[in-house]
DNA sequence: TTAATAATCACCCAAACTTCGGTATAATTT
DNA sequence: AAATTATACCGAAGTTTGGGTGATTATTAA
């Protein structure tokens, strides 16, 4: 019998000793294999046709262009590759926009042999590695800001604006006047400081209020 | 010296042998102890003055109050609490619906001792203890949908809109005449078959088009 | 390489909806 | 008692939406 396919691993890192030393790492596992390994997404995005990598371990701080940006092309040429950012920053709106831009994991580059292995391996089984703190951060971007200046009402009522509702839809699940409906909008755009519906949710979901 | 206090646990669970199993598990511990154990969310509420736990392990499927809603008045009344859900499911809706109540951990009931206690220590570390196949979800949940009907250009504008933008800011920024804009909004509504800003809002966050 | 299709841009009009600026009362909470 | 919250109404001004029409520039397929 033959062995199983290696998976296919590219490291896209700037630090030349840093890649080296990762692509040993990788290397020396039965079950990956690095094709490819680039100082940068230009490069590893021209050879990305010939490499086919499953995997892609990105460095965000690049030379040319950034590695979330690197993430979002890769991810729109190649859907079924993953990508694992591999940085010494773990700033929370760097690591929204990686996620956003299709990273599937995120860890630091103090990983060792065996986390960055295992981050590997967790993406194979189809999970998501991330550090305590990533996760933390992951979690607590659902969590509903407890400092809202609404009250309660107001509350809800941003909740079905952001559902999409009009007016007359709000004031009739509320079994409340439109004009009331009205009223409330206007205290919360007073509140919020907006004066539009989707100005309302854009700071209602900044601000985690609903 | 004394020893470190204990971190107060409490379980709320409805079916009983899974309720003194956890309760033995945590008990266990130097680190926890559990200060009450509840087989629903109205008596656990009840006594949450009395127990004032740093940590709650929360069913979903509960007789009266689901865990889901139990969640929200518990972290609603006690900011500091934690609380981690553990259930069979991992139905997606039901997670980010906990997620979204407050819950800051997912472990799955078939839990054994190691996995609970390294649940409850990764909670104190201010982790956020999940399965893998959660992390993944929440992760994936990040991501854009590739299979948008939308162009480039009208998921630009989707883009704006969701920021708040008015038409005028739309195609002020964008450099296009304000009727192109209304166009490309036109498309985008006749698209996504909703008829206003913020249910396009809704839309594109449900289905992740932005 | 042409033909077809998709994407982007632009304008008009009328109807509908939203927003702003007021005013006011009852119920609840502090 | 005072403050806050939730309720309700009016009218004017502004914005958005729906239904059309049409042109120019990619992009793709035959």
């Amino acid at each position: 019998m033959s062995l199983p396919t290696k998976k296919r691993v590219v490291i896209i890192e700037d630090d030349q000793e840093i890649r080296e030393s990762f692509s040993l790492i990788v290397n020396s596992s039965q079950r990956f294999a690095v094709v490819g390994a680039y100082g940068n997404c230009e490069d590893a995005i021209a050879s990305l046709n010939r490499d086919k990598p499953e995997i892609v371990l990105m460095d965000i701080e690049l030379p040319g262009m950034n590695g979330i940006k690197g993430t979002q092309i890769i991810r729109d040429k190649s859907n079924s590759t993953e990508v694992i950012m591999v940085t010494v920053y773990e700033d929370s709106d760097l690591v929204f926009e990686a996620l956003k831009a299709g990273a599937s994991g995120y860890i630091t580059k103090s990983a060792n042999y065996t986390e960055l292995l295992s981050a590997l391996e967790e993406i194979v089984r189809g999970g998501a590695p991330m550090s305590s703190r990533i996760a933390r951060m992951v979690i607590d971007n659902y969590h509903i800001n407890p400092n809202s200046p609404l009250t309660k009402r107001e509350t809800t009522i941003l909740q079905l604006i952001s559902e999409g509702k009009t007016y007359t839809q709000i004031s009739e699940e509320l079994f409340i006047s439109k004009e009331t409906a009205k009223t409330h909008i206007k205290n919360i755009y007073s509140k919020l400081q907006v004066n539009s519906k989707s100005e309302a949710i854009a700071k209602a979901n900044h601000d985690k209020l609903i």
